[in-house]
DNA sequence: ACGCGACGCGCC
DNA sequence: AAAGGGCGCGTCGCGT
């Protein structure tokens, strides 16, 4: 082991962003001007610089054109015993409806083989009839079943082949999710990138869409393309290699626990998630639709006649000096001179959507004092809401809807697939540093669950039923696992309250005390304060949120924030000593360990008070090494001795006189600090992501779900849902929360799981807020109206 | 026309 | 001196 406990732990942020910067001049996009250049011409073009940038793998290349070629390569595989995998589109990365153009096979001591499928005939477009068809494919890929397959994005491999030849294949190891559980801070997991980065820095770089110039790759010579597609399953080969050969140190064990449990199998279980979709209630899609266009509409003509009324002022402020001066704008933190005068920036009417113009509305022309000392001209929700104006009153209502429709209620239909009508989510695994997935197109993680109404836009398949739990605190049980806190234990093991077990642990009352409700269930609204501020305190102590921001959120005054925490800290003495020791041994190592291993390097925390940085050089960091020049050392140690000690004041004019002979000066405070509130959040946000992925695994795995049909459709991090037959709900929602109980036993805590089952996502609650408008005085046939059938199923029964 | 940073805001 | 963790997306407004 090295001084930093880990060879990966040695790039801090400053190097990182460099890293980004270069990466920046990848060849983009070229640029389509097929009617100048004739096909022909650019082919000839496209095979020289194949030629000369791929040519040094012709010798080690096949392409294969016949059924016993391909019998006798998976044959070869078989007797090896692993196998490299990838496969080749037409220019599409959408696996539901792209075409399988070829597949790519390597094997240890056998030439890199690329097993053409749908290449055509240039000119007449006509397939090639040597090729392999998809039966084909299937059948090899099936005889594969006892190989160690391994894939670089094997997500995408499974579902094309999957798509194009319905076949499916188990795999082995993803040289790509390796690659970022060996280290996350990397600039890139791509194939390519790592490659160079860890088995040959002289490769040149590339990519596909710069060899062939944009063409349909279909038309390109399956001989020359092979060259390319072929040498992709060789590098995720070697690749492999390399990071199997890291992975079985010894001091990397729990890594790689980490991807045979869960990393690796968690990749089936998502692309088949993400190939189903889930289905969206049309008809209920387009009534939300026209709700709240009408409601928006309402308040759009309520904005118009305030804007009316201020017309006058707005026109007489454009005349002003002020008005006529250029704006600034930050930029990096730098400000900047607009070219255009504020009075230009405004529109007429002023657009209340542009931060810009409605900064100058409220701050210029209607003169409201500053809210925010830090964000001056800040028109966020927090500082609108303490502006007591009726305009800005309708602006907050008229962003709200604003949001609502453009990011969901009217984005989300025109993101079903036309295929099926279904949203087919991208669920990416390696989405975020700390395990948890991150979701695009769309992102159902951030669908509001405030709003219910949005949430109910997605339904069950005819005949199926949403089958859905979500972990009760999961992240604060993991802290009791991590801590064993003997008042969280105890309180967790008896079915108590945890934020009441917080109140009664920082200020030393009774459990009751901080409870909503008395034991007799009369009301408590000292209790329930308390258990409000409590919730904000765990938030604020995870987050390693500061006494000023905590205050403000607990609705107290700094000094009462900072005798809680210390409260907290002297309550809790289990939990302050792990928080402590999790930011101790994390400053020693440079990276820290979620429950199962995953670790969150945090080079940041190696860092040294300041760095310097020689102008028109490389940035001085002790940790990788300086430039070497004698002079600047000196100069640098001069500049360390100065820093000694130094007060905030000095530090500037340090700073300053540094910057006259060359230095600059980088202060790591801020890094440093940020490094710290990390680590804490790290272990437990990891532990609970990995958690979840071990549940998922273990459902799609589960013999008794498949026999209900259980299928996953969605994770939004600590809550799963999925459909199965109708008839099976009971027992799959009962299986369902068992199997998520159970998947972490290891934690040696109690865990809780909430489940639902429902039509639509979140029915239950949408029905018990129906019911509500009932008993507030809403005749019942307005309430049961524009509802689907299923809601009113619930509503009457709830009736009852 | 497009890329990008900043902002604001949706979620856990 | 002060510092809330992890995401994605739509909009704006500038730059190319």
């Amino acid at each position: 082991m090295n001084l930093w406990g880990d060879e990966f732990v040695v790039e801090s942020s400053i190097e990182k962003s460099k890293k980004a910067l270069d990466k920046v001049n990848s060849p983009k996009k070229v640029k389509k001007k097929e009617s100048k250049i004739s096909i022909e011409e650019k082919l000839f073009h496209i095979e020289k610089s194949v030629y000369k940038i791929l040519g040094k793998y012709a010798d080690s290349t096949i392409v294969i054109k016949s059924k016993d070629e391909y019998d006798s390569y998976i044959d070869k595989c078989k007797t090896i015993g692993i196998v490299a995998l990838d496969t080749e589109t037409n220019n599409s990365l959408d696996p539901l409806t792209c075409k399988l153009m070829g597949l790519c096979l390597y094997t240890e001591g056998m030439p890199a083989a690329y097993i053409p499928v749908n290449h055509i005939n240039k000119d007449t477009g006509e397939r090639l009839s040597w090729q392999l068809t998809e039966e084909d494919i299937k059948e090899g890929v099936e005889k594969l079943n006892s190989v160690k397959i391994i894939t670089h994005n094997g997500k995408f491999d499974y579902k094309v082949l999957k798509c194009t030849c319905n076949c499916t294949f188990p795999i082995y190891w993803d040289s790509q999710v390796a690659a970022r559980i060996l280290n996350e801070n990397e600039w890139s997991a791509r194939l390519k990138d790592q490659y160079v980065m860890k088995i040959d820095p002289t490769e040149e770089k590339y990519s596909i869409d710069h060899l062939f110039e944009g063409l349909e790759y279909a038309i390109i010579d399956p001989e020359l393309f092979a060259l390319y597609a072929a040498t992709d399953s060789y590098k995720t080969y070697r690749l492999y290699q390399y990071q199997f050969k890291e992975l079985i140190k010894p001091e990397n064990k729990r890594l790689l626990s980490l991807l045979y449990d869960v990393e690796f199998p968690i990749i089936e279980v998502v692309s088949e998630m993400e190939l189903d979709g889930i289905a969206l209630d049309k008809e209920y899609c387009e009534r939300l639709s026209k709700k709240y266009h009408h409601k928006l509409d309402i308040i759009n003509s309520e904005l118009n006649k305030e804007l009316e009324n201020l017309r006058p002022q707005i026109t007489a402020w454009k005349l002003t000096p002020y008005a006529q001066e250029k704006a600034f704008r930050i930029v990096k933190g730098e400000e900047v001179q607009n070219k255009k005068t504020r009075a230009e920036q405004l529109e007429d009417p002023p657009a209340l959507t542009s931060p810009t113009q409605l900064a100058i509305l409220l701050y210029d022309i209607l003169k409201v004092s500053v809210i925010d000392k830090n964000n001056p001209r800040g028109t966020g929700e927090d500082i609108l809401k303490q502006i007591d104006l009726p305009i800005v009153k309708l602006i907050i209502e008229q962003r709200t809807l604003l949001k609502l429709l453009d990011a969901f209620i009217d984005a989300l239909p025109k993101l079903a697939s036309e295929r099926d009508n279904k949203i087919h989510s991208n669920f990416n695994q390696l989405g975020t540093d700390t395990g948890r997935f991150s979701c695009t197109n769309p992102n159902l993680q951030q669908i509001p669950a405030r709003n219910i109404e949005v949430r109910m836009m997605f339904c069950a398949d005819p005949g199926k039923i949403l089958i859905g739990a979500d972990y009760s605190q999961q992240e604060p049980r993991i802290l009791t696992a991590f801590s064993r806190d003997h008042k969280l234990l105890e309180s967790y093991k008896a079915g108590r309250d945890l934020y009441a077990t917080l109140g009664s642990g920082v200020y030393g009352n009774d459990y009751w005390e901080n409870m909503e409700h008395w034991e007799d269930g009369s009301d408590n609204l000292e209790g329930k304060k308390r258990r409000k501020q409590m919730k904000t305190l765990y938030l604020g102590m995870s987050y390693g949120m500061g006494p000023k921001k905590l205050s403000e959120d607990m609705h107290c005054s700094l000094d009462e924030a900072i005798k809680i925490v210390e409260d907290f800290h002297t309550g809790f003495p289990e939990v302050s000593d792990w928080m402590r020791k999790t930011e101790e041994e994390a400053c020693q190592k440079g990276y820290v360990e979620d429950f199962w291993g995953r670790r969150r390097r945090l080079p940041d925390l190696l860092l040294p008070e300041y760095s310097f940085k020689m102008e028109n050089k490389k940035s001085f960091n002790p940790l990788i090494g300086s430039s070497g020049n004698k002079v600047d050392e000196e100069l640098i140690n001069k500049y360390k001795n100065k820093l000694k000690n130094i007060s905030f004041k000095d530090y500037d004019k340090v700073k300053q006189e540094a910057k006259k002979e060359g230095l600059e000066i980088i202060k790591n405070g801020g890094f440093i600090s940020r490094a710290k509130r990390q680590c804490v959040n790290a272990r437990i946000q990891g532990s609970a992501a990995t958690m979840t992925k071990k549940a998922m695994i273990a459902i799609y795995n589960d013999d008794l779900m498949k026999k209900y049909n259980f299928r996953l459709l969605i994770g939004v991090h600590d809550e799963l849902i999925g459909q199965c037959d109708e008839q099976y709900a009971k027992e799959a929602s009962d299986r369902l929360v068992y199997l998520m109980k159970t998947c972490a036993l290891d934690l040696n805590v109690p865990i809780k799981c909430d489940p639902t089952i429902e039509k639509h996502w979140y029915e239950e609650e949408y029905s018990k807020n129906i019911v509500k408008e009932y008993n507030s005085g809403v005749s019942i046939d307005n309430l049961v109206q524009n509802h689907p059938e299923s809601t009113r199923e619930l509503i009457v029964q709830y009736l009852q």
